[in-house]
RNA sequence: GCACCCAUAGUUUAACGGAUAAAAUACCAGAUUCCGGUUCUGGGGCUGGGGGUUCGAUUCCCUCUGGGUGCACCA
């Protein structure tokens, strides 16, 4: 379906043309003075100039011509030039019924040229638990991968996991230093490996910080840590089978913990996945002659004539020959194309990581590692922060486990649900599990991604306000009502979305026909923000609809049948906004 | 030292270059309380300061102040 604000504008460019003005005039946008008007036009004052006349005559003008459109209301041509429109309530119920025939997409017509894009978002480090600072990267990538489906592209996300490089060798070391029996250590042995793990992911947990400190201590314990991560990178046998163990141990903690979160991932590949592509790739930069020695390392310049601050070049590898975190990204780029070819790769990481993604982006572009028409698109987020502005920390001043603060806010949210009404100890847990995320994801997404902002429990778990339970206990009570009608009766023959009725009806009815604009505007911004904004004012407006109309008790059979419709669009608008948001409702809460 | 980003009610956040800058929350005053958050009304802002571009600026440009961040062999 096409956007009801370009319907509009469509009609306004023509009476602008009709008119003898230029159609770029007539673009129509949404009021900013709803007590005046639901759409307006300001070009006739940015056409006065050019018509060298006032630009209310223009206005009236055009408002003279458009009177009688059946698609509107009224036409009202205001002071200084302004056009205020508003909408034909039967055209706008019949936008919606339209609407309302696409149950599944509510009219928001996918995209007509799908894009393959790779999502780059998680970035955990395996052997170490998920920390608040995954938080962002998770919910972001998440929902701007659901956005990208929902219009239609094919999305494709990948978790990148941080498995390479010295953290593997600290690894190992620690375990032969604690079990040097086992055959993985043993160079003499040619057998198969056990395929259970010699360590359990708790067990990992605690190893890998036990050998990082030690390695900061005793130098020589660094050099053994050195030499483990030299040897598995040149392909010792048990070293790879104990990388392959952690991997296992803890990828399969990971994806519980990213469950847990209504987070998922098309692709687990990691850092070690590029080590590989290395070599070619380093050769052909070297060949083209993009690559050369700068201070011992292998760079390559990436600077710009239009740059107004200094870009270092990108470095490729180290002064010691050693491939670095560029490297790996690069590398990462090449399989990337090579086995999928994307149009776009999104990469959501912490926006302090910008120059330096910058400088990948440009060392990709002018080598060749993408072709001219590959986005790369760098999707920085804020810090998350704690009440007192600063960093989120735990009380102790460490970084807090995810697990952690999940569990903390679904108890709180239990003891909030628990205190309200009685319930089943199961069944409050698993709402409270539901409503928590909600709180969690919306608290996140509700800001533009680019900022800081406050972590405040108290504020994302309220259920007044903007807040995501707010947003639940709306689709809860639009599943009551529904449930309530339908067990009294069935919806009537030929029932469907009347002409509003009154105004709180007709402003609901107005911000539904906002939705496919709305959706194809956070896709194309990646902003999921913008998503939530909208879920707010269309809850808003369903409760102020809800409020003055008495639903149960309407007399007229059809007029009320309208009404199931339009609450039934409206539950499912909220729902597919909350899905492209990663999270869900429950039934009751 | 060089550069980039941010600055909006007490607080947390919105606003394709457009009218009287919008919500939430907190606070104060009043009314209402019949289907699951009661709801409604009213009160409070020189968009950090100063210039400029424009018919018109929170938005674009310059400058100052204040905060954050980044500046090749960490990821």
């Amino acid at each position: 379906m096409e956007q009801i604000l370009n319907l509009i504008s469509s009609q306004v460019v023509k009476a602008f043309q009709e008119n003898g003005y230029d159609e770029k005039y007539g673009k129509v946008t949404l009021s900013n003075r709803p007590d005046l008007c639901e759409y307006q036009c300001n070009g006739a004052m940015a056409a006065a100039k050019e018509y060298k006349c006032a630009p209310f005559m223009i206005s009236d003008k055009v408002a003279e011509y458009l009177k009688g459109n059946e698609m509107f209301e009224s036409v009202d041509s205001v002071k200084p030039g302004f056009l205020n429109l508003k909408l034909n309530p039967e055209y706008l119920a019949e936008y919606l019924r339209q609407m309302d025939a696409d149950p599944q997409r509510l009219g928001c017509n996918p995209c007509e040229h799908p894009k393959t894009i790779m999502i780059d978002y998680g970035g955990p480090n395996v052997a170490k638990p998920l920390h608040v600072g995954h938080l962002r990267s998770a919910i972001i990538g998440e929902s701007v991968k659901r956005i990208g489906k929902f219009m239609g592209h094919r999305m494709i996300g990948d978790v990148h996991l941080g498995d390479w490089g010295l953290q593997m060798g600290l690894i190992i070391t620690e375990l032969k230093e604690r079990n040097p029996k086992l055959v993985y250590f043993d160079e003499s042995y040619t057998g198969e490996y056990p395929k259970e793990a010699p360590f359990t992911i708790g067990e990992l947990e605690e190893i890998y910080p036990t050998a990082s400190g030690k390695s900061k201590e005793d130098e020589a314990y660094k050099e053994a840590a050195m030499q483990a991560t030299y040897e598995l990178q040149h392909g010792r046998k048990g070293y790879e089978a104990l990388l392959e163990h952690i991997l296992n141990v803890s990828v399969n903690d990971l994806k519980r913990n990213y469950k847990d979160l209504n987070v998922s991932f098309e692709l687990w590949k990691g850092e070690s996945d590029a080590q590989p592509f290395i070599p070619d790739m380093v050769q052909k930069m070297k060949d083209d002659g993009f690559a050369y020695l700068s201070e011992g390392a292998l760079v390559v310049d990436v600077k710009e004539d239009t740059d107004t601050k200094e870009v270092p070049p990108c470095m490729i590898l180290k002064s010691d020959g050693a491939s670095l975190y560029n490297t790996t990204d690069l590398a990462t780029i090449v399989w990337r194309m090579k086995d999928y070819d994307p149009d776009k790769i999104i990469y959501v990481v912490d926006k302090r990581q910008e120059l330096y993604f910058t400088q990948v982006f440009r060392c990709a572009r002018k080598t060749g590692l993408v072709k001219p028409q590959t986005e790369l698109e760098f999707l920085g987020f804020g810090t998350m922060n704690g009440k007192d502005g600063k960093p989120f920390k735990t009380r102790e001043g460490g970084v807090m486990r995810l697990e952690y603060l999940v569990s903390n806010i679904n108890e709180e949210m239990y003891q909030k649900i628990a205190d309200n009404h009685t319930v089943e100890e199961a069944e409050g847990r698993q709402t409270a599990k539901i409503v928590a995320l909600s709180a969690i994801k919306y608290g996140d997404l509700s800001n533009q991604a680019s900022k800081d902002y406050v972590f405040d429990v108290e504020r994302f778990t309220s259920f007044e306000g903007n807040t995501g339970p707010y947003i639940l206990y709306t689709i809860v009570r639009i599943k009551s009502i529904l449930k309530k009608y339908q067990a009294e009766k069935t919806l009537p023959k030929g029932a469907k979305i009347l002409a509003a009725h009154s105004d709180s009806e007709k402003a609901l009815m107005l911000e539904l026909s906002k939705f496919n604009g709305m959706m194809q505007a956070a896709f194309e911004e990646t902003a999921p923000h913008k998503v939530c904004a909208y879920i707010y004012d269309l809850a808003n407006a369903f409760n102020h609809f809800y409020h003055q109309t008495k639903i149960m008790a309407e007399q007229d059979e059809m007029v009320q049948a309208g009404y199931i419709r339009l609450l039934e669009l409206t539950k499912r608008a909220l729902e597919i906004c909350i899905d492209v948001l990663g999270f869900e409702a429950p039934e009751r809460m």
